[in-house]
DNA sequence: CAGTGAGCGAGCTTCCGCTTGACTT
């Protein structure tokens, strides 16, 4: 029987340690936490100082008792998870679960794992550090107070199911935010002005002039300007230049790389890597820290100096700078950097194994030294310059390996193609150049770009929300919500004018280009939009940005000893819950409502707005039960079309599309056609319609055919179902008694004697009901 | 799924942060 047990948080970790402690060591992992609170609305007790209610999860109740086992043959228990607030946490939750006596538990912690960390831990063993437990624990209590406290107001406000926390809720901000700057942005054109030159030996370059024309006029005048002028090199500065690589990777910064250079989605980068860490071809995926274990800078310098020679290698260290890092990892790292690839595993990890080992060695090599060439051109009659750049790369030192991919930026600038770097040709102060050409174009200011997945982790990450484990299930829970959709949407034409001159001549013409194509960009929906602005109109301290650093500082201020835990969260809570109680009271229900204007033909009020099954357009008010009128007509919003930015033009279009038919026992018979193919809708059933009919030719005499076959299947259908299911209560509702069959609740009709229903009543009531069974149904007593 | 467009029932939904897992096609 092993004499010590150690507990680490990963399993794949706990394989590597048995290797370097030998026999008396049994290494298990705790496979992150292992207890959590209570599910439901009663894990905390608000009124009595926050007191915390745990349960061991079904899933890991076996570990839980196999760990007790063990701990209770061993003659020391190691509690080794992770140095960070949750890890401690796992590091008591396993001391109060595991029934652990003090006297024969020892707490190691390391950042790194290789056997000289994991030995230099052994030696130098602590006790389990209860004021970082208590800062996990308010960051716990806070996480839960907020997100089942704010999700039920929304369900009441807005929608049933929604939910919001202090983490998702500043995400859907962010993305609200960026699509209103996007549509309200005003792109401004002006013209640039490119030139192409020739010295004596007929050798060409580029030139820019560095100021833009707003006007079409100052543009032509300069080409004017330009026809009889002589142009000559005012001046040549040549300048070295440096350029250092990027630290190693990060999980924020491993999953912007992937998705610019690979194409990745974040939660596909980090399956990928999980399997790079399993079969220990990589470190730990889930880290915030660049640091490199004093091993790993051996080895990458080793492995530079072979491979590349020693003029290549440079010894750097780097520092995290990210908000809230805990850095109880490595940065990502190859766990052997004399594996430049791998070939026993599929195409996606070789490439994203590739791209680590690139990025980790490349951050120990040398700067690349590039030098700069910019000459400036004078024109003999205007005394603007322009300007030609050329770089030539000196010592490609890092740049031999690898380069960071840019970001497209996020601030509006002006849309150019960069300037080249190309080499310029030999050129001297003085010389005379001949003009080939010269072109103004018209280029439009650019609005900021909505995020991807991997820039909204980059932008999270910078205002310290969220954490490595959490940034790919965030980006999943605000889509999963249907607040947010990643999509590609197709830009719009527009057109530009250029002037050219060329041999003395000016010409101009009007172009077209698409602009505003988006590939797989984050967009908020209609109930993403509502839900953001009913937090942010009445729960504002919870979204706003600064929220998560700032609740951070008193974390950290616990985990120092300065702060009472529980003080932390009265102080959090009260004004929070009366906030939560005044708006559950008070607040309006939230359904976006947006007046469009009045219909052009018969000046009805065209309104938009969230209803149970989406946004939609209504023409014409409601009439009230029992009055006469015309009633209102609808339309869902389809396309991408959004409450806040739908015109009254777009909101008419969406009432062409459906076909009417014909009428069949005083229904109305439709053709349309939805997501999955055209269907024929009557009395709210819908009958798709065979792929070889076309909907639009489709006839009354046709459709009848189509209705009756499929109202027999669903005849079939309910007898099966009411036949699966033959039981029948009646309870006492808070309105009435009500009858419960299967997953039906029916409304008993005021004429009957609840004494006096039979089953038979039952069956024909639920046949009135005249709809099959489905989860959450509701209106069966709306037709009587 | 699609179109629809407030009427009451019961009981459900929900947070963030650690970590991998697998009834079978």
């Amino acid at each position: 029987m092993a004499k010590n047990l150690l507990i680490v948080e990963s399993p794949a970790k706990a394989k590597t340690i048995e290797g370097y402690l030998g026999k008396d060591f049994i290494v298990k992992s705790s496979f992150g936490h292992i207890r959590d609170l209570k599910k439901g609305d009663n894990a905390i007790e608000t009124e009595n100082n926050f007191k915390q209610h745990y349960e061991i999860p079904a899933d890991k109740k076996a570990l839980v008792s196999e760990l007790k086992k063990l701990a209770k043959e061993a003659e020391m228990v190691w509690l080794a998870s992770d140095e960070d607030r949750e890890g401690e946490a796992i590091s008591w939750h396993l001391f109060e679960s595991l029934d652990l006596k003090e006297a024969k538990t020892k707490r190691i912690v390391f950042h790194e794992i290789t056997k000289p960390a994991i030995l230099k831990a052994i030696e130098t063993p602590r006790k389990i550090n209860y004021d970082l437990v208590y800062a996990q624990q308010a960051r716990r209590v806070l996480d839960r107070l907020v997100g089942f406290e704010l999700s039920p107001v929304l369900w009441r406000k807005v929608k049933p199911s929604l939910s919001a926390g202090r983490v998702q809720s500043v995400a859907v901000r962010l993305i609200v935010d960026r699509e209103r700057e996007v549509n309200k942005f005003d792109s401004e054109a002006a013209y640039r002005i490119v030139a192409i030159f020739a010295n004596d030996k007929n050798q060409t370059f580029k030139a820019e002039l560095s100021q833009r024309y707003e006007k079409q006029a100052d543009a032509e005048k300069f080409l004017n300007d330009c026809i009889n002028a002589n142009f000559k090199v005012n001046s040549l500065e040549v300048k070295p230049l440096k350029r250092n690589p990027a630290a190693p990777f990060t999980t924020s910064t491993l999953q912007q790389e992937a998705s610019r250079k690979l194409g990745y989605s974040v939660s596909r980068t980090m399956q990928v890597a999980q399997k790079l860490y399993e079969t220990g071809k990589i470190t730990y995926m889930r880290t915030d820290s660049v640091n490199l274990s004093d091993t790993a800078l051996d080895a990458a310098a080793t492995e530079i100096k072979s491979a590349y020679g020693n003029q290549y290698h440079f010894l750097r260290k780097f520092k995290t700078k990210s908000a809230g890092a805990q850095e109880a990892h490595e940065a990502i790292r190859p766990t052997d950097f004399s594996v430049h690839s791998i070939s026993d595993m599929d195409a996606s990890e070789k490439r994203l194994y590739e791209l680590i080992w690139k990025r980790a060695i490349a951050s120990q090599m040398s700067e690349a030294q590039i030098e700069k060439t910019i000459a400036k051109i004078g024109v003999s009659t205007r005394k603007e310059e322009l300007t030609a750049s050329g770089e030539v790369l000196k010592f490609d030192g890092f740049l031999k390996v690898y380069l960071e991919s840019d970001d497209e930026e996020s601030d509006a600038h002006l849309d150019d193609s960069k300037t080249d770097n190309a080499i310029l040709p030999p050129l001297t102060t003085g010389q005379a150049v001949n003009l080939n050409e010269m072109n103004a174009t018209e280029r439009f200011s650019r609005p900021p770009s909505r995020y991807t997945e991997a820039s909204l982790v980059k932008k999270l990450e910078e205002l310290g929300i969220g954490r490595p484990s959490t940034y790919a299930p965030t980006i999943s829970t605000v889509q999963n919500r249907g607040y947010v959709v990643k999509e590609d949407r197709e830009g719009k034409q527009r057109n530009y004018k250029t002037i050219l001159l060329k041999a003395g001549k000016i010409t101009s013409n009007t172009l077209s280009e698409v602009t505003g194509t988006e590939k797989s960009k984050l967009f908020p929906t209609d109930i993403g939009a509502v839900v953001n602005d009913f937090l942010v109109e009445h729960f504002k301290d919870i979204v706003d940005f600064n929220f998560t650093a700032n609740v951070e500082k008193e974390f950290d201020e616990i985990a120092n000893g300065l702060k009472e835990w529980t003080d932390m969260l009265h102080t959090f809570y009260k004004p929070f819950h009366i906030d939560v109680d005044n708006t559950m009271k008070n607040a309006e229900r939230a359904n976006g409502e947006r007046f469009l204007g009045e219909h052009p033909d018969n000046g009805k009020k065209i309104t938009v707005r969230i209803g149970k099954f989406g946004p939609f357009v209504q023409i014409g008010e409601a009439v009230a039960e029992g009055e006469e009128g015309e009633k209102p007509i609808y339309a869902s919003l389809r396309n991408g079309l959004m409450i806040e930015s739908i015109t009254l033009e777009q909101a008419l279009e969406l009432f062409k599309l459906p076909k009417m038919v014909g009428e069949f026992e005083g229904s109305e018979v439709k053709a349309n056609i939805g997501r999955f193919g055209p269907y024929v809708l009557h009395d709210k059933k819908f009958i798709s319609i065979p792929k070889d009919i076309d909907p639009l030719d489709i006839t009354l005499e046709k459709a009848i055919e189509l209705i009756t076959e499929k109202r027999q299947k669903d005849i079939d259908k309910l007898i099966k179902t009411f036949t699966e299911n033959p039981e029948a209560t009646i309870e006492n509702g808070r309105w009435g008694p009500f009858i419960r069959f299967g997953k039906l609740n029916i409304k008993i009709p005021k004429d009957k004697e609840v004494e006096s229903i039979t089953y038979d009543d039952v069956l024909a009531l639920a046949a009135e009901a005249d709809k099959l069974p489905k989860k959450g149904v509701k209106k069966f007593t709306k037709k009587k």
